[in-house]
DNA sequence: ACTGGCACTCGGTTCAGCTGAGTGCCAAGG
DNA sequence: CCTTGGCACTCAGCTGAACCGAGTGCCAGT
């Protein structure tokens, strides 16, 4: 049904209409790209291509634009993802390369991203059901009040507040403080609840209260955090650079913006970094987001990804120089993160 | 110059226009408010009002708007900070209430202003410059790999890696670690930095080395950090919600919203929870954001300020309800902050 | 199978004319 | 002296007609 021009010419509408942001015509089409052909030929394509869904007309007068599904099979077949220059990978490494800690590391990816892909960045905190303890750190505040401190292995730091209503003896803590680090350090959170439990007989009846009120935040520090995933996003100002229509529609992703619940959806299922999810359109799970499409991908180790980091924009974006670049930037932050 | 009916009409020029958006004739404004007087009087109030700079008229044929010195009188003479009801006082403390640690306290205070506004909220993270030392950690990751964890009064957790390229002895740690906390607890971050300068001469030379090391990198942390401020922003959706000029000029506000730099000088300076700041219009530092009024203030101490909230807006916001928000967020997040 | 030609469609632009909200000014009245 | 009703004037924005031109679909010819 589609031989090889017709795929040219839907892969020709597909870039001009990405660089124009205007319904590309037939004699425009041929006059950019050297097809070969008249613009009477690219006609009948275009009628054949509007047929099989994969462009449309926003009014019989004008030029055509391409669907969701024409973006869809631009991206499977009819484009391959852009290579960053070397000198923009070496940008990304030093800028990357200078980060103090994880928050650091997870401001500049967002930075980062948004500034080369030109749109929204959003970039998810390494999970910590997939991390594991490194250390935990009990510290009395004041008589009264403890402050846990729980790092994992991928550098995350939480803290929790703990109240006591009489003084903590501060050989106890320091006994805490010791069997709880033998007892958890190297494992995974989730595994770490079980023997997280049975830390608490290991001491005498008479400190149990104390024992068990720090165990149970630490149990909810290890578990709690596992949905309330944290997030960044970045590059908001990318979307009014459209003179466009999409312009008038950038208050429902202003608002998904807002919502870190949503963009966990909009991220989806964390993959490894060689894999790139690309949503288009109405592919996304969110009716308001129809006129927008996600790239992301999974980063951390090659093997398993650690969390989800990606780009929301317009859904004529230009797919290959983006997708680029998000792997350019999950498989780099992947590698920073592996190193520290 | 100025009589009391002169200064009503333009109170009631800055309240209709904030309701409407729309410029206000002579009429609609008996009309509306009952002002006991004729059309006609009323246009000559305007025409003083308008040689003395307060309002002015996009055009011959229209009605006046207020200018941003008819903010400013309408803000320092004409109005009163708004209250809230006892239901929102009270939906403000349980929502704050339920943090769980410092980043928590941040995240729900931007959400929870830029909710109550209706506005971009912008706060600023306790500064570390004010605040002091509670408790230094340092870890040891790996034999060559160390984690400096620096808690401060104000609950914030900062971390710092440093690395090693002989192993380090274990017991020099839990010295330097015991030496740290009693030569640094309860100082100021601004004063610590000239007794840590003190620390290095306790230890033997040879250990010292790995004393500097560390003590180099706390340093850069107290100091460091006192530039770059960290912001938590929320509510940028909240500028899509006029169907104004206004919303044309949303670029310029997305784009400092990405600049914490230019966030900070907004914010300005910080004072005491009692004492609002408002920025009308071309008074903030910005070219650019000159249809923007800011309304910030402290918040921490009752006496001293730790850092500035507050709200970015068009300039024809509603200010008395806006600023009563920001004071009375400021001070619950002051409330907060000083009970954990 | 491609191409040139041709009639047709229709969104966007331009221009004139109209409308009406709003103004400034003036003269009359309290 | 302040207020008010009246009146002429201004001008942004709307409306409708005419026009333009990019783009299309179809058909006949090569």
């Amino acid at each position: 049904m589609l031989d090889d021009r017709k795929l040219d010419v839907l892969r020709a509408i597909v870039e001009d209409y990405v660089a124009t942001h205007e319904p590309v015509g037939s004699k425009t089409l041929v006059d950019r790209h050297n097809l070969g052909v008249s613009p009477a030929t690219v006609r009948n394509d275009m009628a054949a291509l509007e047929e099989e869904g994969y462009i449309t007309q926003p009014h019989t007068s004008a030029g055509r634009i391409p669907t969701d599904a024409g973006y869809r099979l631009f991206v499977d077949k009819l484009s391959t993802v852009k290579t960053l220059s070397p000198a923009e990978k070496k940008a990304i490494t030093s800028f990357l390369a200078g980060a103090v800690d994880l928050d650091d590391v997870v401001r500049r990816t967002v930075r980062l991203l948004a500034q080369i892909t030109r749109q929204v960045a959003i970039v998810q905190y390494p999970s910590l059901n997939r991390s594991s303890v490194r250390h935990i750190e009990v510290v009395t505040m004041t008589p009264r009040r403890l402050l846990l401190v729980l790092i994992t292995s991928t550098g995350r730091v939480e803290q929790r507040i703990v109240e006591q209503t009489n003084d903590v003896d501060e050989q106890l803590i320091a006994d805490l403080r010791s069997r709880l680090n033998t007892a958890l350090a190297g494992q995974r959170l989730t595994e770490a609840t079980t023997s997280l439990a049975a830390v608490t007989d290991l001491f005498a009846p008479a400190d149990r209260p104390l024992v068990a009120a720090i165990v149970t935040t630490l149990l909810e520090t290890f578990t709690d955090e596992v949905g309330e995933q944290r997030i960044a996003v970045g590059g908001a100002a990318n979307l009014t650079r459209y003179g466009d229509d999409f312009e008038r529609n950038v208050k429902p992703v202003l608002e998904a913006l807002e919502e870190h619940v949503i963009l966990l959806k909009l991220l989806g299922e964390a993959t490894n970094p060689q894999t790139l999810t690309v949503r288009i359109g109405h592919e996304n799970p969110f009716e308001e987001l129809a006129t927008t499409s996600v790239v992301a991908t999974g980063y951390g180790s090659k093997s398993e990804a650690l969390a989800t980091l990606g780009i929301v924009g317009p859904t004529h974006m230009d797919y290959p120089s983006t997708m680029g670049a998000v792997r350019a930037v999950a498989r780099y932050v992947s590698q920073i993160l592996a190193d520290s």
